[in-house]
DNA sequence: ATGGTGGCCCGGCCA
């Protein structure tokens, strides 16, 4: 077992796009933890070099042009797992596994649903019952698991801007709440709500309108974890500035202490 | 505001 963790989540559209961001915030956050998603890259691209040389073992599950998720910790890492594992027949790369600093850990890249009427929301719903039922081959409630990243659901209206504004669109429907109820209801905790329970602090923005300036964003990015991690976090963080200056993600990372 | 911006990579798709 490791002591203090410094866990991360951050979905960096694009890591070809965003390195030299990653790079600098890495170096200035000194996270110990990192789940990455919308990578866009092959696993053959992916930079692990990079990630090595800044002290970080790392793990990728890509497919190319889109999704694309990965780990990195420099507080080992052990037993990697592929999308849902032997058998998948996941057709995007959305999820991958390791054992980090006696963690097991996920990062996971939830569809995004497009429209209620869309296959691809239909495809949501069956992505989240299938995380749900592989996270009885991974642990129970009782042992260390963390499941982080890009859930494309806002929790509550708390975590919209503007709630009316999502009436009958995906992010905030009935059923994808459900979905991530049901993951609770596993045994998993929304970490930083649970450390943050302050209103419309948000951890995604539109790129267009100015809707980062103008406070419109939803939080999206969840680190769920299992009570015996939960109950060591500490401190809870959306990083805004990693939303600012040159080339920003439309993402902000979710940063998340725990203690011994 | 049925637009707006930015990633993929060059004609639209996806978010």
């Amino acid at each position: 077992m490791v002591g203090r963790v410094r866990l991360a989540t951050w979905n960096v559209n694009s890591l070809k796009a965003r390195l030299f961001r990653v790079e600098a915030w890495l170096d200035e956050v000194q996270p110990d933890v990192v789940c990455l998603q919308e990578t866009k890259l092959a696993d053959g691209a992916f930079p692990s070099m990079a990630f090595q040389s800044l002290g970080y073992e790392s793990v990728h599950h890509g497919e190319g042009r889109w999704n694309g998720v990965a780990i990195l910790s420099r507080v080992g890492l052990e037993d990697p797992l592929f999308g849902f594992g032997p058998g998948d027949d996941d057709p995007e790369a959305r999820l991958v596994w390791a054992t980090c600093g006696g963690i097991r850990i996920a990062s996971v890249y939830v569809p995004n649903g497009r429209s209620l009427d869309d296959d691809h929301y239909r495809y949501k719903l069956a992505w989240l019952a299938k995380l749900r039922t592989l996270l009885d081959q991974q642990g129970g409630a009782s042992d260390p698991i963390v499941v982080a990243g890009d859930y494309n659901i806002a929790p509550t209206d708390d975590d919209v801007y503007d709630a009316a504004r999502f009436v009958d669109s995906t992010h905030t429907s009935a059923p994808e709440r459900a979905a991530l109820a049901d993951l609770e209801s596993w045994g998993l905790v929304d970490t930083f709500r649970r450390l943050q329970p302050e209103p419309k602090l948000f951890s995604w923005w539109d790129y267009r309108a100015g809707d980062f300036h103008n406070h419109r964003g939803m939080r999206i990015d969840l680190v769920l974890a299992t009570e015996p991690v939960a109950e060591r976090a500490r401190f809870a963080t959306i990083d805004r500035q990693a939303r600012k200056g040159e080339k920003p993600s439309d993402h902000a990372p979710v940063i998340i202490d725990l203690a011994d």
